[in-house]
DNA sequence: AAGTGGTCTAGACCACTTG
DNA sequence: AAGTGGTCTAGACCACTTT
């Protein structure tokens, strides 16, 4: 079924496969059984139980023993130990969503974020974001300057920068540190947002790797707390 | 090496035994290979590496192609897929966990809550709860009568809960609903907290279910946002 | 070359759910 | 009884890292 001289290894690609079928909607509520995926693709059980156990950790299917492999209800994974894009995160809000730029180009960085992100110079990316054309967050990314220039040549005014690092700078993003905190928004950013003064707003740190371990985004972004909260969904089996 | 008649599974008696011995300080740093533990305990590759890989969803373990299995330097997984007490927590945090008993007992459920948790009365426990003596947070647990009623009879000073609950109680827990909001905090409980009226929190609700699938705590925390902050570890993998 | 984790197979039996 | 996911084995080859 699969292309064997395809270096991507089975498990991932039937892993794609699955993940597509369930957005086309070809699975709906329930996915085949294991041992009808294995005849269906041709692989062993093991390469099938492998490629559902990832869909099952990001939250998109559920095993019942002794009933099936099911497509998740939960609408929204906010958070599931994979971290996506804004736009991805608004859309699986089921709104639209949308994007200013206030502001871009090469600047110094503040001294509070020098220990953190290493880089005396970065490209700054400066942006509102919206959900259904209400201002929803207030990112701020710094990248590094040979990463921020070439994305200043792409469309940085729509879609995810991730999607663009991935895709069009064959930059391939591993793993994020992330932070919440609450912090009083400053006077610039609260017009932004249309909120008072000195209100408090949901604050997120990000730090994202490439798979070398190398920081390729520094993000905060300040998220209207009245619009916006954090979702989680975790598991006392760690215990 | 393990019991063939001991119904639990030998991949999760073989991660305990693992867990075990990194707390113990018995593997360092890196954990025997996976044909070195097929050996030790005497079982097959496939259930090693079973046991391994929900170490690393843990964020205990991280591996790497070719080098071994290393535990993981980041010294406190806030989350990571599993929820952990507030004892335990405070404990990551390398701090001395307390506990303040502000009342408890028999209440009806606040008309703003009752959509939530389905009950008309619930058993409340209402606790601050110090880090190195200063407050930290305060948490309001709602739980069905008749388990708030048999805790009440153990020691709710000090100690978690969640290990009442499942060693003394034998409910096994088995997953929560999180949500992390910015929330203004009462005049009551800023008090409480050492912090200026109308001061906003990191504010937490957790839904916590038992195998059954029945809710078995809902659990309100408020913490203060100068000493708390939540920390994650998430990964790309899932695109 | 030797050791590590990554992938994959073929097959077995168990436990749970539904007819 | 039949079908599902859960557990487990024994073995193979690949890709990466270190010696």
């Amino acid at each position: 079924m699969f292309n064997p001289n395809n270096p991507v290894p089975l498990h991932i690609q039937l892993r794609k496969s699955i993940e597509k079928k369930i957005k086309l909607g070809l699975f709906k509520e329930k996915i085949p059984s294991e041992r009808e995926l294995m005849e269906t693709y041709d692989v062993s059980r093991s390469t099938v139980r492998e490629a559902i156990s990832q869909l099952v950790i990001d939250g998109i299917l559920e095993k019942k023993h002794g009933k099936g492999t099911f497509i998740s209800k939960h609408p929204i994974h906010y958070w599931s130990g994979n971290f996506i894009s804004t736009t991805e995160m608004i859309e699986r809000m089921q709104m639209t969503p949308g994007t200013k730029l206030i502001r871009h180009g090469i600047e110094t960085i503040p001294d509070e974020l020098k220990e953190a992100i290493e880089m005396d110079n970065a490209y700054l990316i400066k942006r509102v974001r919206y959900a259904n054309e209400v201002p929803l967050a207030i990112e701020t990314q710094y990248y590094p300057v040979t990463i921020g220039l070439q994305l200043a040549n792409l469309d940085i005014n729509h879609g995810t920068l991730y999607d663009l690092m991935e895709n069009e700078l064959s930059i391939q993003l591993n793993e994020a540190d992330e932070r919440i905190t609450s912090q009083k928004i400053g006077s610039e950013d609260a017009e932004l947002l249309n909120l008072p003064v000195d209100c408090y707003t949901l604050h997120l740190e990000r730090f994202v790797y490439d798979v070398s371990g190398d920081l390729v985004e520094y993000c905060i972004a300040d998220y209207n707390p009245e619009l916006y909260s954090f979702h989680f969904k975790s598991s006392r089996a760690g215990k």
